[in-house]
DNA sequence: AATGAATGAGACTTCATTCAT
DNA sequence: AATGAATGAAGTCTCATTCAT
């Protein structure tokens, strides 16, 4: 049962905050060896997430073991379960810290459907596409591991049917009666956009064309959303 | 993840029987032992397919064990692997019997493109989710097993993309000039059909009403699509 | 766990005798289908041991499974269990049919003896290697055998030790007083020499000179052995 | 049959031990803690090393399953192959923690040699029986090991013929011209008592008298061995 | 007589996880 | 905080052996 391995893109070098910081930020009479550990625990925290992204990225989420992380980040397999409670926990952090926040883009994608600019629209569509590539590698597990255990979606905001509610601007703009549909078009276009990004990015598929693809996509947004009223 | 050793081709239970019943009405000269034999093989293969088919329902793809699935076949662990390789191959073994054909449904759309019916389209994209509902319990650990192992995904034939390419109907009644453009909206829009039929029916979502959701796919589909011509 | 494998000697092609032939002579009333059917069934034991003596001889005992012993003789495993009750039952027949009888040899090691004749005695226990080299495929197996399973050793009466009472002719001539110590020293050089032998020939031990050690062995047996009385 | 893959060097227990105790000896500098887990794991490994041995000789070689020894032991199977590679490895170290060291009375065998002394030489021949005695439980699964994978006797140094070499005493004292002789002569009678032995105490053989026997073998040593010359 | 199917046991391996230190 | 030892469960594979046909 092996993986295939993949050649390895750069790694995001994020520092994942913790509660910690604010703890040892309590004073200046916090005792300076308990700080000393809590940094040591956070260092060997940020190991383990650092090699932890970079084994699932090289392996998959069910190939990835525990032992493989704790060994790229040199500790034992036994302080791997110090801050985590499982694999799937690392990956949830890593998850969390990369893809929770919603992205720039469904910002400008928002500005475009408002402007109703067929070319900002497709732009903003494009950095999709973008985004996709500078977390491909988190991609592939995190949606393995969603596969595999269905209970985990709760626990990442990465619901991207969500996103359609943050296109707050346009959907203000479409007339009352039209908002539901609205939104619910929305929701089936971003699942389109997510599915449709993930198949080429993610998994490479070379045998379609991005741009024309795009321009597909953008038509069909331009042609099933209820257009923004102007102002004015 | 190895490539299944035995010679033996595997067949689906249907195919199976049938040359099993033909060959034994060709007449008296038929050793009857043999068939007896392939009956009693056969039997233990089906018992094992139909307890795979419930253990992966219930224990997901990873959660599935092969001594679960003797168990629940009440075979021992070693008589798994006479007609199987491994857990993927009675996955696959599954997916072939049951996902492989392409569904009758999809004729059924491409009719209703053709006509141009919005009934009739809606109807038939209606079936989606039946033909899901009917096969939710293989779907989601076979995305599982896709997910975790994507070679697999050569081994099956499900891929959604290509049913836009047996919408032949409709794509000949497309004017020339359109149809590359027809089919990659085309493949889009099952794309997104899929993976909407996946969350409603398989993960369950019931924050969503079908009928509303039903409503705007059809309202997608016929807004993009460009119309066939019509005879006379 | 593998063995070595062994380039093959001659086989031996020995046919295997059994009761089955007297029975077949019982007269010309035997229903003639019952001998055609002990005849297929000696025909698959003789290939089974056939095919049992080089399987044993490439892969030692061990290293033998009744697998491999059916899968040479082109029958089912299961055939193997119809003539032989084990791995170690068909291991005892070619033993039985091939080591068990007293090696003509050794009539002449007891002439030489008896007349006391120095290069006749050096002749006669050189035989011995050769007897050694014709048997070495077989001895190996079992010695390993015997080693595993001692109490097998009962079924074979390839005890060596034996061999001292064959020496009736020089024994007899032994002074009576003399007598007991003749045979005791005897059974020493005997399982001296067979050690000797199955270093020399079965393991194949290339380091020592075979004529030097010849030269020894017959030295020893000479000065240790009390003289036969010569016929006045 | 795999060579050993661990790094860690097998010691035998004694060896062992004794690296523990020296280096917790040093000084207080020594971290404590560390030689608290060394304690447990060879505490570990020598109960698996007392369970095989008791196993192995209830049981032979291939009588024995590595999850009887981990029974035997009170750990679980996966434990067992911490310390040992497989079920030949924590035989061979029994082997080499037991048999390997050449054993103490063939120096009294070299001195009687020596000294030409009948008695002397007989009394150490004697403790040939002895040493067997106490090894007895553990030759007779070493031998059925060595018969089924030959490979392995170059793993164990009790090379019964090499023990001729090492009657150094008794050999520089032989005439030059018959020094050859006498070293081939003495592999002949090593291997002779090391058969005889072997029956005797490892086969139980009862049907022979030990003592009439030592008479002969001790005989023999002294007809065919040249004597060694005296000092002065 | 001969066979294919099935069994059960064991070997060896890998893993996630726990626990005493 | 960190670790090494140990566990138990599962995986895959290979055998000897039995049994219904």
């Amino acid at each position: 049962m092996e993986e295939p391995r993949r050649t390895g893109p750069t790694l995001t070098t994020t520092t994942y905050r913790r509660a910690v910081d604010a703890r040892s930020g309590t004073g200046p009479g916090t005792p300076p060896n308990l700080t000393v550990r809590e940094e040591l625990r956070e260092a060997t925290r940020q190991r383990l997430l650092s090699a932890a992204e970079e084994i699932f990225q090289r392996d998959g989420y069910s190939g990835t073991t525990v032992g493989n992380i704790a060994a790229a980040a040199n500790v034992s397999r036994a302080a791997f379960y110090l801050p985590f409670t499982d694999k799937a926990d690392a990956l949830i952090t890593l998850m969390r810290a990369n893809l929770a926040e919603t992205p720039e883009y469904w910002r400008e994608v928002d500005a475009a459907l408002v402007s109703g600019d067929r070319t900002a629209l497709r732009a903003s569509l494009r950095n999709t596409l973008t985004w996709y590539e500078q977390h491909a590698h988190l991609l592939r597990p995190v949606r393995e591991a969603l596969a595999a255990h269905p209970h985990l979606t709760q626990k990442v905001q990465g619901n991207f049917a969500r996103f359609a509610d943050e296109m707050a601007g346009y959907l203000d703009r479409v007339p009352a009666q039209d908002r539901d549909r609205a939104r619910l078009r929305l929701q089936l276009l971003i699942i389109q956009l997510d599915q449709l990004a993930y198949r080429l990015v993610v998994l490479g598929n070379t045998s379609i064309d991005r741009d024309v693809m795009l321009d597909e996509v953008t038509e069909i947004w331009r042609l099933t959303l209820p257009a923004a009223a102007q102002p004015g």
